[in-house]
DNA sequence: TTGAACCCTGACGTGACGTGAGGGTCAAGA
DNA sequence: TCTTGACCCTCACGTCACGTCAGGGTTCAA
């Protein structure tokens, strides 16, 4: 093993080597100001061991997704940084994870066609489906009785991509004119009678006036206090009573 | 709801709106020949609804994080190309969310230690360690006495930074080697007893002469057919019979 | 006819480096 | 002494999927 004391220097190669990042990386974060180096009369960097404890550090931090921005600031600045940070991190990591899982989960259903030979239009199909489905409404599903789920099922299969892309667009319409809405106030109440009435229209078009899926949702809605918990926040904006029509 | 019919001809904002992206996405993929948009007499583009099909295949395989260079490839290639694709998708985004749970975990661990009010450099120490525990050797600590765990952790603590990072980089150059002697062979065999003679080396520096943890390696090496895959991997590199000094 | 709301094409910015290009430093061997 | 090779340095452009101006044209309703 090689030994070492308490005042090695290292030059550019061997500190990387030492704590495992390129040569390149030392450059960076040297030019960054998150690491400066030591420099010998010929200009070359030098690092010490004090330096390998904050590259450490540096590569934690990194690891978790902090920009090195921040890192900085968490490693020089005021030490309530780190918390904010750290819960900043956990929940955008959350999300990270739910979407991967989606994606994950897409692709072991669409592998499963494969083995049987399906053409690649219908993996795609069954890819499309599978991220819509987890994304949105996976978790409503279990609300809707069997026949109520192969009608919407099949609903759903009658319409071209055209028109469900012009539904999802409608909703999605809505929830922005809600947002501003909600931001921007509402002088007179026509914008919320009006955002309300198109509420009216989305639902009924979901629906198609069948009383299986009617009774679904509304068991859904009844139900929404155990909904996921980003729906939870989305139903706070249904808490408006303007909009309370379901 | 608005009516479409099959003729129906969108201009960018329109069919952005209609397919959930920014209009600049509609823009870079047809600069990238991904989604080529028709042309009116102004030069406007004109999407109809058959881009639509092709528009939400590219964003369900972009979702699953496959590049945009091979969603073109997929979409106009050989049809063979999407389940490579998706194979090869799968084992990174496993990769991605094993590494994305031991940045949760470590997280979670360090906001443990926020409660009791720990100090900056405390918490960090905690990241550290729960990242290279979780990701190297986490899963080896069952194989070890407590007795064992404890005298590894004490010894660890022991250790200087920089002597910690000296031991992982000598750890990195024997698999560097280790691996460059397997791509170009052994002509004399002295390369490969060099390299047995800093395995066992690296070992006796591990274990410190201690029997609890001598016995706890072994046991861990005699049930290497059930370690986790990626380890399985690089097992086969031990395999090599020069280096079986365990 | 004027303004708002569209449309277009460049072209630079993002983040964390990778990857050369072009040139200097230094110790060991011929 | 010279050369070779292994280091070192500083630009500066490339990556990836767009975001974000800047500068200028088109269309439609009031």
């Amino acid at each position: 093993m090689a030994q070492s004391s308490p005042e090695a220097r290292y030059r550019t190669q061997a500190f990387a080597q030492l704590a495992g990042v390129t040569v390149r990386t030392l450059h960076h974060y040297d030019r960054l100001g998150l690491l400066r180096a030591k420099r010998s009369s010929n200009g070359y960097r030098l690092y010490h061991a004090g330096d390998l404890e904050r590259l450490e550090r540096i590569s934690a931090l990194k690891f978790l997704g902090v920009p090195l921005a921040h890192i900085g600031r968490i490693l020089d600045g005021r030490p309530a940084s780190l918390s904010e940070e750290l819960a900043a991190q956990r929940r955008a990591l959350r999300e990270k994870r739910r979407l991967l899982d989606i994606a994950l989960s897409a692709i072991e259903e669409a592998e499963a066609g494969i083995l049987d030979g399906k053409p690649t239009a219908v993996l795609l199909r069954r890819i499309i489906q599978a991220i819509t489905m987890q994304d949105n409404t996976g978790w409503m599903m279990q609300y809707y009785s069997p026949a109520a789920q192969a009608k919407i099922a099949e609903r759903a299969a009658s319409f071209t991509a055209e028109m469900q892309a012009e539904i999802s667009q409608a909703w999605r319409q809505y929830f922005r004119d809600l947002n501003a809405l909600e931001r921007e106030g509402d002088q007179d109440g026509k914008r919320a009678a009006e955002l309300a009435q198109r509420h009216r229209e989305l639902i009924a078009a979901f629906t198609g006036d069948d009383p299986e899926i009617e009774s679904g949702l509304a068991a859904l809605y009844r139900d929404r206090a155990n909904w996921p918990t980003e729906m939870q926040e989305k139903l706070a904006e249904y808490e408006n009573p303007d909009v309370q029509t379901t």
